[in-house]
DNA sequence: ATTGACTCTGACGCAGCGTCATAATATATA
DNA sequence: TATATATTATGACGCTGCGTCAGAGTCAAT
């Protein structure tokens, strides 16, 4: 199909169509070599919707050329970067909504201005927003530590689950000392693996067992 | 005061001083005709504190500049404006964030559920997961997690653990449809609420039961 | 008089296209 | 078949809010 027709069922202009292929993000499938038309074709379409979603997600169109060109590039670390980022975004959204209620109430502007917390958020957002090299070395580093941490983190997880079902196996309560230490050590290990695990439900976790 | 100490003062550089005189936001106090040094004073300084307040608020320069130019601007309306729009952002971030988790877990069960190797590790217990020291640092780093995901997430991993520990009583093996079963839960919720678990370590678990 | 810290005015660069301008090409109609 | 209309191409400037040179002048201290 000609341009006109792909960008009316991708929903994007021409003009986007134009800079995609010229920075190399999505090039037509064949190209009349007398007209210099563009013809797209499914394959063609089928990137689009990879774009079209990384670029929802408000992922730079660098980052989504990466992403989708190379095979090991890790698409899971780049949504969860992204998803900081997005996270930071919000709540900084929400402080900006909040300052601009307590504006209207009249209260001096200074002082909203001044808000400690609403400094700190502010200097703590702009480090999570100035960092598009950072990411960029994060992401490089990551990939090496990968590996070593997928043969770990499995081995771990397999220890523990696999000492957890033989203790259960050998007729123990989930109230007995034994599972008690299991649990215990699969808080560990969860916290070290996936800090973002609250201690709240760890000490749920606790009272269960 | 010179540019410099007035821009160490607000906070912002040289170059946004110079960009502002040059767009009419903020010019100086005065201006020494020989040498065309710029000099503020106190009133720039108020005049900037307005700025940097709605600059805060990502109103545009443009905006800023009619907000306080103008007197008979209804500040309160373009505040409310503002926030408006600052909500539809943010509901789009949500939306946003919702999304990466949607397409994570996609991909993660893909990942999981292609994974057909099948191997029984000898397990072994590795001590180094009780650590401490992690677990303060990650004590520190899930403060800011909410209470409505502190609820549903230890209500989660609660039924989970319960469930896994009554199936194993019953004298289920590991290997039984039932713990199956639950460890496929235990994926589907860890990829939810811990978003920092990797694949490898979901496909880890897949291997294990 | 020299040094070093500031200061000035341009001017280019960034992302992601929008928006002309100008020219060629494809398709439908009179 | 001539013509009108729609679509295509390339190229270039514009937009926001500055960062980042470059080249040159200024100020205060040694």
């Amino acid at each position: 199909m000609r341009i006109k027709e792909f960008a009316d069922l991708t929903g994007v202009s021409v003009r986007t169509l134009h800079y995609y292929d010229e920075i190399g993000l999505l090039k037509p499938s064949s190209v009349n070599e007398l007209t210099g038309y563009r013809f797209y074709g499914e394959d063609s379409l089928l990137r689009m919707q990879e774009i079209l979603f990384y670029r929802e997600l408000d992922f730079s169109l660098k980052s989504i050329s990466e992403i989708i060109s190379s095979p090991d590039y890790d698409k899971n670390k780049a949504l969860d970067e992204q998803k900081k980022l997005l996270i930071l975004k919000k709540e900084r959204l929400k402080r900006l909504i909040s300052a601009i209620d307590t504006a209207k109430k009249g209260e001096n502007i200074m002082k909203a201005f001044n808000n400690t917390e609403f400094e700190n958020h502010k200097t703590e957002v702009i480090e999570r927003w100035g960092n598009t090299d950072a990411f960029k070395e994060y992401t490089e580093k990551s990939r090496t530590y990968t590996k070593k941490d997928f043969d770990s983190a499995s081995e771990g997880m397999n220890a523990i689950f696999g000492e957890f079902s033989l203790v259960m196996k050998n007729g123990a309560s989930p109230e007995s000392s034994e599972a008690q230490k299991l649990v215990k050590r699969l808080q560990y290990f969860i916290t070290d693996n996936f800090y973002t695990c609250t201690k709240e439900i760890l000490s749920g976790l606790g009272q269960m067992y």
